[in-house]
DNA sequence: CCTAAAGGCAAACGCCTGCG
DNA sequence: CGCAGGCGTTTGCCTTTAGG
């Protein structure tokens, strides 16, 4: 029989095969390690442009800032699962109209049949006013100078960062409805070319 | 008091990616 | 390869605040 041959064929060619992948493997990791070196460094800028940002912010937001801070480095990989929560609760299908491929279909869904909640029509079920009432419960507070907040974090960063960063980085809860504001914000500064998007969900200072 | 600007929030949609 | 889910983007409306 020639299984043995055909074994040791097999082998060699493993061999061979696995041979060829090592050196790209350690380019890999060459790689991994010095994009892993400029994170590093990332993060210490961040802290310092955190710091620099809670001695600028007021009393309860630096409190909260530095909160934050802890649980954001020593876990990272915990914040993924949790803002992947709420997503559940409201399943595509759902949110989606039924063939509704062409684009910005919402526009026409103003019009269309039988929009069955139109923006208003929401809006006032949900009455913003009734779910921020005059009682003990402090109605949304405002962040004034976020957009300076944003810029001054921008200026510091070293490189292009998120939303969340950003969020983060001033102390604001990473909950989607925050990052949301803050995503908002940033788009508003890049269309007053006050700051960049480098590339999806990446934003930097403006240059010059 | 009125108005404009800034900020918050929710919804819809598109793109990307992981999984079967 | 198709599907489902997550994430980012866009948009519109509302609230709050500051300035005239």
């Amino acid at each position: 029989m020639a299984t043995t041959f055909d074994t040791q064929d097999s082998v060699a060619s493993t061999i061979a095969l696995l041979k060829s992948e090592l050196p790209r493997l350690e380019q890999q990791q060459g790689t991994l390690e010095s994009e892993l070196a400029t994170v590093t460094e990332r993060l210490g800028a961040v802290r310092s442009a955190l710091s620099s940002l809670q001695s600028l912010a007021p009393a309860p937001l630096a409190q909260q800032a530095a909160a934050v801070e802890a649980p954001a480095v020593e876990a990272p990989a915990a914040e993924a699962p949790a803002t992947k929560a709420p997503k559940k609760s409201a399943p595509k299908a759902a949110r989606r109209a039924p063939g509704a491929k062409a684009g910005r279909s919402r526009k026409a869904a103003a019009a269309p049949v039988a929009a069955e909640t139109p923006r208003a029509t929401r809006r006032t079920a949900k009455s913003r006013k009734d779910a921020a009432p005059a009682t003990t419960e402090a109605p949304k507070k405002r962040t004034p100078g976020l957009t300076d907040g944003i810029l001054e974090f921008l200026a510091k960063a070293e490189a292009p960062v998120r939303a969340g960063d950003v969020a983060l980085g001033l102390g604001r809860e990473s909950t989607p409805g925050s990052v949301n504001a803050i995503r908002t914000a940033l788009e508003r500064l890049v269309k007053a070319s006050r700051a960049e998007r480098t590339g999806r969900g990446l934003y930097q200072a403006a240059q010059g």
